[in-house]
DNA sequence: CGATACGTTGACGGAAATCAACCCCGGTGG
DNA sequence: CCACCGGGGTTGATTTCCGTCAACGTATCG
């Protein structure tokens, strides 16, 4: 039985995703291929799954970009983490019954859902892809670390440029990105949630980075005008994502 | 072939840890005790493992304290994390060649070194145990969400008081608090670091919330007075922290 | 006993929050 | 067709939390 790549758009984003964080046998690609999936497109701006939720499937982001956040009081949002492509945000789920954060879409998306059972069956038979699951939780963990390291410690315009930064290599890194430049549908109130900034910060601190003549963005597009000042600013070292073709991060 | 638990202190610590994660069970607990391990002692501020480190061992804390940290230009630290008996900070280590931050110890400490491929062979032999070991990475995960929320979003004194609902649920989870009491060795200097705050604002802080009548610190032991105005102050919520006796969390 | 590390306190400054307009643009409907 | 609306972006004035700097207190230890 053949599954070629382009009657399999779902599960070949996810082979290459999981690609570019490890290695995996024609054999281990074939399981991913026979995984089975419901796809689902959604509008922006919707919960996937909520605080306390339960969840029995676990969500591959196809395409669109989604997030995980926290709601704390007085409405104050915290991003914790940007999904794109072949991301698996709620794979914690299979290991963890009860959420302790919500995802939701940040543009409209597709998404396609694995069931919890599937996974694990998945997972049992194929050790080396139950290590590379493992190991990707463990980057997003990395990377979890790396915005603490900013939140905690840099200055706006420092942390701005990061995440941009990240962005990119993460993004070239499963072929969403050209060379200095990509979608980056998020309005600035989504950057202050994840940059821990309020709204007008941001936009001063977007135009601060505009006038030092680092990046240009303009209708959800960005692109790095000058890709070493913005890393010397932002002191981006791409280590703690952990890809393995080590070209990306060039 | 027997192996009592006095005689076995390292392995112990980790499976009590193991146990307020996951249900070990007998024979998962007897494959925990056959781990091979080196103890070795530790002055209190000496490096475990360096950024960019290749490790061939897995560190357990089986008394003192340790963290994980990163430094900035500047001489900046961003401690990531604090782990304590029963945690293996760098487990890591098994699927992420090169550290991307650093592994100190705060205190004097006992430590056990479990090499890679000890654990690797226990971890195949023993699919429950690699599920437990699994679960407790995304814990840290979650943990280091939650610090995130605090760094973006939350003041200081309710970013120290969660710090401090945090550590006490967890030295409960592993039998090292008492009630609402517990050694909490660290200097102002190493909370702020956590925190993402100066020293002096830290000092101002802990006299805020002594002020409040909600903590006691002196010479290391924190005694929490006011378990109710603390856990409100901080807007904590032990969810995220997925234990399995929820009697703890009380 | 002085050395050193840790804790405490105050004065001052700065980065970012808050509050409040205002602009621009695409969509919608009368 | 234009008026209106709402979401996103931009800007300035003011405030506040926290950092920085500097001094001083206090305890532990060789």
């Amino acid at each position: 039985m053949h599954h070629p790549a382009e009657l399999q758009p779902e599960r070949s984003r996810l082979i290459r995703k999981l690609q570019s964080v490890a290695d995996l046998s024609p054999d281990e690609q074939r399981a991913v291929f026979s995984l089975p999936m419901v796809v689902k497109t959604m509008a922006a701006d919707q919960d996937i799954i909520r605080v306390g939720d339960r969840p029995s499937d676990c969500c591959l982001v196809v395409e669109g970009f989604v997030c995980r956040y926290d709601l704390m009081s007085e409405g104050k949002r915290q991003i914790l983490s940007f999904h794109i492509s072949g991301d698996i945000p709620d794979l914690q789920s299979l290991f963890l019954e009860v959420m302790d954060h919500s995802l939701c879409t940040l543009t409209p998306c597709k998404l396609a859902f694995v069931p919890h059972d599937s996974l694990r069956a998945l997972l049992r038979a194929h050790p080396g892809l139950a290590a590379a699951f493992w190991r990707d939780t463990l980057i997003e963990a990395a990377v979890s670390r790396e915005w603490m390291v900013g939140l905690g410690h840099r200055a706006a315009d420092q942390r701005a440029a990061h995440l941009l930064c990240e962005m990119l290599v993460r993004l070239k890194a499963v072929g969403e990105a050209r060379e200095h430049a990509y979608e980056l549908p998020l309005t600035q109130a989504e950057l202050g949630d994840a940059l821990g900034l309020s709204i007008a910060h941001v936009n001063r601190t977007l135009q601060d980075l505009r006038a030092g003549g680092l990046i240009e963005l303009r209708r959800g597009t960005l692109a790095i005008l000058d890709w070493d000042g913005l890393k010397r600013l932002a002191e981006f070292d791409p280590t703690y994502l952990h890809l393995r073709d080590k070209a990306v991060a060039a």
